[in-house]
RNA sequence: GAGAAUAUAGCUCAGUCGGUAGAGCAUCUGCCUUUUAAGCAGAGGGUCGAAGGUUCGAGUCCUUCUAUUCUCACCA
């Protein structure tokens, strides 16, 4: 595509909205080009960021450094003037005099803007209202920026950071999260903190020696999960093929081919609804450790939670949508039965289709006449159990209709061990000692391919290849897998997950 | 998918009963060599989300549409 191409529509030259400021700084970016000034020279030398500065700053100690960043703030005060400048590690008061820099050098600063990227060279010091400072001695333009960036001011009042005219508006903020970075700087640090939680889990899980694996998003049948699919197409093949709703039958086949634990980060895409824990694509990492089981996994997530909230934030507890909750092992562990009998007062062991069905009518819960008894167990559980943990608590043993890839329980029948850990209401991870006689994950999958012949759009579809790798044999296997998008949430203290996703979702502009 | 709210200057927001489009910041001009929401004096900046309608007259009332936000539904 040419520079001035139109996107949306090719061969048309884009319409850039010219407001006076736009203006303005595109005469000033030629006027200073004409002036012998680029206002985009090839590189800068910087020696310190302003946090270490700041850090490391000594009163009788001055010290010369080399900045760059963008203008924040500026205040012109005839022949001297200060400015902020901000770098990745945060922000530096720059002061600018005249008579240091000389007289041209001071004209061409005068014509900078708010938003531009200058770098400065100078010593440190300390202003006469005590602020860490560096005195320039050299500047110059590293690069002129065209558009106006929202200015957010702030006022220290008895210590409490006050802002001014903040950039609020969500839509803008996700559309241009450039600019929400620039001028939100809790936005940058949750951010940070989310690179930092995956940098943890990735270190956890190679540390025990578990390899980090790529599979494939373009699967010519889906599975894995109860989910609908996006689906694409590929030209030279001219297939149908879909994008990944989870990697699950992959990892597995991976455990056949005789590696002892997998995991990956994988981006996953389910096709519906957006609300503040869904983005219909979303990261999830999945791990399979052979020779364990659901226990053993269990284990394992609470230490990973726990030393996760310890490494990013420096402490085990986190406040979660309102809620305060502590990430210090060991999680509470109930059966999915028994969690009913604890927040409905019934008991559902035991019971035929037909019970379960007035026994949730009994508790005003209007059902669809074709679910199964498993399937009803769930709506019980979502509607009148699941919101109410708020600490993080393990349900686990599952009825077994609804995990056709799990192990069926080894003492409880109907019932298949699995586990979810809830955590401020919403489920955090999923997990199971994985199903690996093939005769009846086959049987199982059929069962899922007669649902899906009655209309479930959500069953699964029989993967032969995978059912192929299954008969030479998988060894007894624990997989998990965990929602990184609501683990940030959860550590970061963020509501929505647009909050966690750097481009969420949204229609075209 | 349903409901509610929102959409006015680059940003944050006012705009009363339908009667000339407002403020702060930002921008521009002038002054100002340790300021910090810098200050002082002046100036410019608007297709009021889009399209229809009612009216002598619509930012304001009505209809439709678009987008967003929140809640609910759906959703491992």
């Amino acid at each position: 595509m040419t520079p001035n191409e139109n996107p949306q529509n090719p061969g048309q030259p884009q319409q850039i909205s010219l407001n006076d400021q736009m203006k303005r700084r595109l005469e000033e970016r030629l006027h200073l080009a004409e002036s012998g000034v680029n206002p985009y020279p090839c590189h800068f030398d910087v020696t310190h960021f302003s946090d270490s500065i700041i850090t490391n700053f000594e009163d009788d100690a001055t010290e010369t450094v080399s900045v760059a960043g963008r203008i924040m703030t500026i205040r012109k005060m005839g022949k001297a003037s200060f400015f902020h400048l901000q770098d990745a590690n945060g922000r530096i008061q720059i002061y600018l005099k005249k008579d240091d820099v000389g007289e041209s050098s001071y004209q061409t600063f005068k014509l900078l803007d708010i938003g531009d990227i200058v770098g400065v060279k100078g010593y440190t010091f300390k202003t006469k209202t005590g602020e860490i400072s560096v005195h320039a001695q050299e500047f110059s333009l590293l690069s002129k920026s065209l558009r106006p960036i929202p200015i957010a001011k702030e006022k220290e009042i008895d210590g409490q950071k006050v802002v001014y005219d903040a950039f609020s508006d969500k839509e803008l903020r996700y559309r241009q999260r450039y600019v929400d970075l620039i001028v939100n700087p809790d936005v940058k640090q949750t951010f940070i903190k989310r690179s930092a939680i995956v940098s943890f889990m990735r270190g956890f899980f190679t540390g025990q020696g578990w390899l980090e694996v790529e599979t494939p998003i373009l699967q010519p049948i889906y599975g894995g999960a109860a989910a609908r699919p996006f689906t694409t197409h590929h030209n030279a093949l001219d297939m149908q093929l879909y994008l990944r709703i989870a990697n699950e039958l992959y990892l597995k086949r991976l455990i056949v081919g005789g590696f002892d634990g997998v995991f990956e980060f994988a981006k996953d895409f389910r096709n519906e609804g957006i609300d503040r824990f869904h983005n219909p694509e979303f990261t999830q990492v999945e791990l399979y450790v052979a020779y364990k089981d659901y226990e053993w996994m269990m284990k394992l997530v609470e230490e990973l939670f726990y030393q996760a909230a310890c490494a990013v934030n420096n402490c085990d507890s986190v406040v979660f949508l309102g809620n305060d909750i502590s990430l210090k092992p060991p999680f509470r562990r109930l059966t999915i039965t028994d969690s009913i009998k604890e927040y409905c007062g019934i008991d559902i062991s035991d019971k035929d289709e037909h019970e379960l069905r007035s026994m949730a009518r009994d508790l005003g819960l209007e059902l669809d006449p074709k679910i199964s008894s498993g399937k009803i167990i769930d709506e019980i559980f979502g509607e009148f159990v699941e919101p109410k943990l708020i600490q993080p608590t393990f349900i686990t043993d599952y009825p077994i209709e609804m995990s056709p890839l799990a192990k069926e329980h080894r003492s409880k029948p109907g019932f298949v061990e699995r586990f979810e850990l809830i955590a401020g209401g919403k489920e955090l991870c999923n997990s199971f000692s994985e199903l690996n006689d093939p005769v009846i994950q086959r049987e199982r999958l059929e069962a899922q391919s007669k649902l899906r012949q009655r209309g479930d759009e959500e069953a699964m579809i029989v993967d032969e290849d995978f059912l192929r790798a299954l008969e030479y044999g998988m060894p007894p296997c624990a997989g998990l897998g965990v929602g990184v998008d609501r683990m940030v949430m959860l550590l970061t203290g963020q509501d929505s997950i647009r909050d966690v996703i750097f481009f969420p979702h949204l229609k075209p502009e």
